[in-house]
DNA sequence: CGACTTCAGTAATCGCGATTACCGAGGGCC
DNA sequence: GGCCCTCGGTAATCGCGATTACTGAAGTCG
């Protein structure tokens, strides 16, 4: 399978330097804590940093003019985020919203250039998680290109889902997720619960057949 | 504004390198021509090299099951890609397509690898690339859920246009860049001209007023 | 020139998902 | 317990865009 958007497993940035380097790392870098519904960022921002999310969760997401949004991804501990001021034209075009009280570490975009050049495996990591964000989004614009809703929700649940059970993930989540309306994503989860490939409690789903709720999400 | 998908504006990949480093390259790469029509990979093929174009135009896309088109990218001169399975898990999963004889470098992931970690200044660029790359797939992707196809084709059309013309494009070309139907495509760009935004002509457009297109494709 | 292919225009039907408008249940807080 | 807020269920209407079905004009090639 394939990595989700949320970047989860990939290494930590960091991991594998030496004690030496971590030192010098944490000299550079600054770390702070947010309370959940913080707002680190928002489009047209100018960015100066790349945040390294320790311990949380932040929300990335785009909004609608009508105020609808569509949340590229959720990340967990381990993310980075908002590099992209550093390496392209420099303004922010997402929010990025604590959805946890995080603990979030913040690099200035000079020290993170520098680190590019001194590194390589520094920005191999980078490389490696653009990479997947590349593949998730147009992957994500497939599918809302050529899907309808029941099969992008088995497919959410199904990137989603924890052994066979998803938690803490409400139908309005489900549906920002997908960027359609939270009526909607009821609908098409109880179509799901009606084909028994799923049964819904609150803020719980359990995947009954995840053989026939991949045939859902078409393959 | 923004550089669009196609990656034109790049710099190439190797420029800025002394002549003995160019002849370097030259070793370890194979540069051949392939006709229109040629398809360089399909998803599921395990690759093994980088492309860079260098003459011609080749269109990465996706096809629905039911064999409907989204054409994600539309490259030309100095663009590159497949890079994706040297540096990820190494599958495609989109079609490459010549459409236009081509010219094309084919360098080993082996030997890109290598590049990347002497080179920063080639992983810089990859990295650059593939931030636009990112913001065009979530941009595209926010455009898919949020606006209508009017706006959408409005917004493709001042992208892809130089100056006041966009040249080359059939009504066919825009339905599979949006991934919709050639019908809605033509309905849509009806729709504008109606509202003298536009005017069409057979494969030709010419764009009328720039600042009422702008608004029509949600600012 | 005539056959064929590519491109573009139009219209009618149909279904999905947006949008609006509610209701009811579970849980936390005072 | 009572109030309120979050969460989830349901239903009805409506409009957009998919899908089907043609027509005709512009190029191309023999």
């Amino acid at each position: 399978m394939s990595t989700s958007a949320d970047g989860n497993d990939d290494p930590d940035l960091f991991d594998g330097m030496t004690a030496e380097e971590l030192r010098e790392v944490e000299r550079v870098t600054s770390t702070r804590t947010f309370p959940r519904g913080a707002v680190l960022y928002t489009p047209g921002e100018t960015g100066e940093a790349l945040f390294l999310l320790r311990e949380g969760a932040v929300q990335i997401y785009r909004m609608s003019p009508e105020g609808r949004k569509l949340v590229i991804a959720h990340l967990l501990p381990h993310s980075f985020f908002g590099e992209m001021t550093c390496i392209g034209q420099g303004m922010y075009d997402t929010f990025a919203e604590v959805t946890e009280d995080s603990t979030i570490v913040t690099m200035n975009c000079e020290v993170l250039n520098r680190l590019l050049v001194s590194k390589p495996e520094i920005a191999r990591r980078i490389l490696e998680a653009f990479g997947r964000r590349v593949l998730a989004a147009e992957r994500q614009l497939e599918d809302t290109v050529f899907k309808g809703i029941p099969a992008r929700v088995a497919a959410l649940l199904l990137r989603e889902a924890h052994g066979e059970a998803v938690d803490g993930l409400t139908h309005q989540d489900i549906a920002e997720r997908l960027g359609v309306y939270r009526e909607t994503a009821t609908n098409a989860l109880n179509e799901l619960k009606a084909a028994e490939l799923i049964s819904i409690g609150r803020k719980h789903i359990t995947i009954l057949d995840r053989a026939r709720l991949r045939l859902a999400a078409g393959e």
